[in-house]
DNA sequence: TACCTCCCCGCAACACTGTTGCATTTACCC
DNA sequence: GGGTAAATGCAACAGTGTTGCGGGGAGGTA
């Protein structure tokens, strides 16, 4: 399903903000900041108008949003193959380029609360270092020992 | 162990500022923001002074932090009576009053990630609404329905 | 087509968290 | 008590995210 359907299927006006705004989020898979959303997009954009665009996305569920270790949003789209999507699986987010990841291979693990407590939603982030990172350091490591 | 004990055996510079901080995060056993912080010490302690001494208490492994669902960080400190601590626990946070707690009952779980990648740490935060604003809402709907 | 209304967009301004550089002051060791 | 390295306070800055407001465009109605 393309951005304009998807707009069209939730009635939501489907602008070329949102088209535009939507369609990298479709086309990169992992969650991204508004600052590489916006990196992505043709340059002039207005800053406020894609905060409110990705709340938009968020809010009418066709995105979900996790927090990064720097405490920004980022925002991820997947298709509706995924069971459990949008949001419900934890991410990981590698200290070293940024990049985070949905781990949509596993659901979020079950934790016992207070009783009483009214539990809307979890978050989980593993951090670390990502595959392509540990290969770049271990090459700079290797280039250096020559 | 009070806050001079705790900042000696580390070999950190026991100074009021730094004793202060730190009592004001044994004493209260959740995760406060650096408003939070600020807000229980003396008029007059300096913004950036808070933020240099919460992470100097992070990175010695005395408190430990997490982030709230506004991509704040919190800082809290459990005496060594818990195993896992400093930080080794999901947390919860109160949508309502924003208020954070430590779920110590239970371990951060296993989460499975690709091959290759190093782990670092993990990050857990349920979010609701916690028992006292639950109680609180109900309240104010039984006086309203009156 | 003309009009009208609602919603989207862009601009300006703001609040807040967190960081950096630098000069001054302080705690600790001798 | 003096010297030194570290801690503090101040000013300034960067970045994220929000709010208010006016203009303009899309869509509906007559």
């Amino acid at each position: 399903m393309n951005a304009w359907e998807i707009l069209e299927r939730k009635s939501i006006r489907a602008t070329p903000a949102r088209k535009s705004i939507l369609e990298v989020l479709l086309k990169e898979r992992c969650p991204l900041s508004y600052r590489e959303v916006a990196a992505r997009l043709p340059e002039g954009q207005d800053r406020v108008t894609l905060y409110r665009t990705l709340l938009l996305l968020f809010k009418e569920g066709i995105v979900h949003r996790v927090l990064d270790m720097k405490g920004t949003w980022r925002f991820c789209a997947h298709d509706s193959g995924h069971p459990g999507c949008p949001g419900n699986h934890p991410h990981f987010a590698c200290r070293v380029c940024g990049r985070m990841e949905c781990l949509i291979g596993s659901n979020l693990p079950f934790v016992e609360v207070e009783p009483g407590t009214e539990v809307e939603g979890k978050h989980m982030v593993i951090y670390g270092v990502c595959r392509d990172c540990l290969v770049k350091r271990t090459k700079k490591r290797g280039a250096g020992s020559l």
